[in-house]
DNA sequence: TATTGTTATACTCTATAACTATA
DNA sequence: TATAGTTATAGAGTATAACAATA
């Protein structure tokens, strides 16, 4: 059950300026999918991915917070589109690693290029909110 | 297509940063909406509507940027709930008005008390980091 | 004719349970 | 026996197209 703790009105309210912000670009991100032809929960997977490194499903599913079955599907529309390759572990051949291949890296990026957008609100901050901004969010995060 | 517009590393950063922040939150979220007994996009849905005011299913639509087809089936699962109501409006009786039931309000509640849940990091924060975060998404936003 | 909402259809997402193959 | 991944199944999300009722 949520918890009720009671935080200061600052940090609640900016939390809730946060998701306006998020919302805010959705519509742009179910339109990118549907311009690479993927759904949205295949384009949240390949960006899920390392390029640089295969990595197994096993490790994908737990990224994605999903059952190890439904990854299969995922996996199956990516490798469809040649996205993906599916490739056997050698140190342990019930493990499938994934692999990005060139073209699916090229998707990739082009999916980040959207995802990391800054929405205009931000954007139209002066420099020095927006390094402020970044500074708070790194004590946050950091 | 995206825009390849380029923005000061450090708002580009504080947007990735804030992505982190809403990642973190989504296990949570998919938590209560099995607590409730709801999918998400139910959940969504009832969070979209207006306890004090019946709303269109057009405007459910257009809010949650969906087709209106969509939007039968969800209310259908939270008027299978007890949650909403649909109700014929005087003026145009082409229109189906969506009230929101007590249940309903009761539940929508406690949607809003897990979204609007502040996130560990920002709640860690000091009280200096607190309000001036405010600020400045008051300003981005407002 | 145009608009609101529903229905029919098809495909995808998602989890659970049962299964295969490895270990 | 335990684990990685698949398959079978069932229910829900989603959009498109066709439709009914109303404007």
């Amino acid at each position: 059950m949520a918890s009720s703790v009671k935080h200061p009105a600052a940090v609640q309210e900016a939390w809730s300026l946060v998701g306006k912000l998020f919302w805010q670009m959705r519509p742009r991100l179910l339109a990118v999918a549907g311009e690479l032809g993927l759904t949205p929960p295949q384009m949240f997977a390949l960006r899920a991915l390392d390029p640089e490194q295969p990595v197994p499903m096993r490790e994908l599913a737990a990224q994605l917070h999903c059952d190890s079955s439904n990854v299969t599907g995922l996996v199956d529309g990516l490798e469809a589109h040649g996205l993906v390759e599916r490739r056997s572990a050698q140190h342990d051949r019930r493990v499938r690693m994934l692999v990005v291949t060139e073209r699916g890296a090229e998707v990739r990026r082009r999916i980040n290029d959207v995802v990391e957008e800054v929405p205009p609100a931000l954007a139209s901050l002066s420099a020095e909110d927006q390094r402020a901004l970044r500074d708070i969010l790194r004590r946050a995060l950091g």
